[in-house]
Order: C-alpha cells, then structure tokens, then sequence
DNA sequence: CGCATATTGTTAATCTAGTAAACAGTTTAG
DNA sequence: CTAAACTGTTTACTAGATTAACAATATGCG
C-alpha cells in the first residue's frame, strides 16, 4: 500500500491529474491505515510478543476473568475452533490457567495468572505509548473523533 | 469481532463497569470497523465478483493504463510475486491484456481491455451505492473527516 | 423420567492473503 | 565488458480464519 509515484506509470500513458479512484473508498482507506497500525504494533511488541489476537484475547481474560472460551471467542468475533490455538499460546506461557467450573462440566472457564496481569499491564502501556507517538500528528481531539467515528461504522455492521 | 454482552461473562466475576480496555487502541478499532466494511464489499460484488485486492488492482490498471506489473505492485504495497495471479485473474477473464513494451523486454505493461474498463466502472458504481448504504448513519462531513483522519495515518506510517 | 436438541472444547481439512527465496532473461552503470 | 540491478515468475512457506465433524455434557419439554 505505498504511495502512487510518478515513476510508477509509463511515460507515454496520461496521467490524468486526478486522485485515483481508490481513494474514494473508505474499504480502501480503512485497510491502509489499518496495515499501518497494526505493523507498528508487531514492531512495538517485537519478535517474541504478541500478535494482535493474542494481546486481545490477553486484555479481556484480565478484563473478564473467568470468561469462557465460547464467550471470549464471541467477543473476538472469531470461530471458538480458532481460539484454542490463542488460549493454549496463553496458557503455554503461563498468562492463564483453563479452570472447569463447578455447575457445568463442559466449559473451560480461562483466569489470568498473577504473571499474566502484569505481562498484561506492561504489554498494553507499550502498545499505547507506540501508538500515541505513531499517530503524534493526530490531535487529541482528532484521535477521539476517529474513534468515535470507528465506532458508528461498528455500530451499524453488527 | 461481536459486541461485549453480560451473557459472555459468567455470573460470578464482577464487571468493573468499565469500558474494555480494547476499545482505547486504534488499532483494535481500525481493524473492526474495516472487518465489517470488507465484509460489506464482497456481499456487494458477490460471489463471482473480485476480491478487494482483485478490484484495487483492476481500478489503477484502469486509470494508469500501461502500468507495468513491478509499478502496479509499488501501488498496492504489495510483493510482485503475490502480484502475478491477480494479473492472471484479471487476464483470464478478459479484463485487461499484457503486452510488451518497445524499449524493454523485461516489463509487461498492462492494458485494460474495453470489457474491464465497462466491467469496473459497473463494481465501482456497485461498490460505492454499497458503502454509501453501508455508511448512512455518517453525515457528508463525517466520511469526509474520516478519510481526511485516515490519510493523517497514512501520511505517517509511508 | 426419557429423549431430542443444543452447547462446549477440540481436531482436522481447507482456503485466502501474503512473504521470502530463487531463477532466467534483460537492462544499466562504470 | 563485466558487475549490479530489475522484471516477471515459480515454489515453498506462514498466518489467520472458516467449516465440518466429534465426544462429552447440559437443557427443554412432553
């Protein structure tokens, strides 16, 4: 998703001076930023951190212990089959422990760990202090319209 | 990506009332709102219709007419390796045509045919009324912000 | 109660998007 | 002329995600 160059096209071929197409869609615009963000987060996170899905799947266990996986799979708006990999990562490194639940021999009900609240902590205090220097060319003002404005787009698809 | 319901926790463990840490991260939000967006995209080109990736390409290939596939690759932040079977798609279906170019034998410029300059102006049209639809709780100004916020990012992170 | 239906966590197969490395052919620079 | 760089391509690989099936368990309802 680099910029448009004008080396990128031909000499002979006109350029119509114009904004290319793409650029009107919000699908398009979305993704790129998107892309962005989210390579700036690995590299704030580095080699051993998390993927994106498994620092979310961190924040809400801490946020929600005792959630379970079909419910933390709800939230995620991924398939509960694809979450098992993300909890036995968690749980491999020691953040949660799957514990049974009294009432119902089904379900897996997923606590952090004491380690996994702290690693929690610090990982989230990274991404946020990546984040907020990534977008220092945003207003304070600017970031919470973005959000807000994320935010009805949610509202609407779901 | 669903909402956060009281029904995905379990009774016992105490909702902090408070808003989940996810929502606070740009990246979280980005990649919802552009889930949902994508998701919209293809239900509007439907199952015989591009992919994102597809359409992108057959929009600059339109509007950059003898771009060659190296450049076309630049454009989309894209390797050209993972370029060559859009190209394929996009030629197999009549959409456009490489030919070779006088001074260089290496590069194939790209030609949209006139079947995929008709073909993408009709996806463009659809995926637009789509969005538009999509979107219809943003007033003119709020789309307009939103692109302009977006850009910002991606003024940043290139 | 008993039985159909639903739910939970899990595995396995599959799909898409994308990267990285190597390559032969070709062009460019010194 | 030779070394370096570029182009399109293939192949192998990874990550993320979905679907379908399964056994164990729970729930609803005649």
């Amino acid at each position: 998703m680099a910029s448009l160059r004008k080396t990128d096209r031909h000499a002979e071929d006109e350029t119509l001076g114009e904004t290319p197409d793409l650029e009107e869609f919000i699908g398009y615009n979305l993704k790129r930023a998107y892309v962005i963000v989210q390579a700036d987060f690995r590299r704030a996170l580095g080699e051993d951190g998390f993927a994106p899905r498994v620092f979310s799947a961190l924040s809400l266990v801490v946020q929600y212990p005792n959630v379970t996986q079909s419910g933390l799979a709800r939230m995620l708006g991924i398939e509960r089959s694809g979450l098992v990999a993300i909890v036995d990562e968690l749980e491999g490194r020691g953040l949660l422990k799957r514990t049974n639940v009294p009432g119902d021999r089904r379900v897996q009900a997923l606590v952090p760990t004491q380690k996994g609240k702290t690693v929690y902590a610090e990982a989230r205090a990274t991404v946020r202090a990546h984040e907020e220097q990534l977008l220092s060319n945003l207003s304070t003002d600017e970031k919470a319209t973005l959000m807000a404005l994320l935010a009805k787009i949610r509202a609407n698809g779901e």
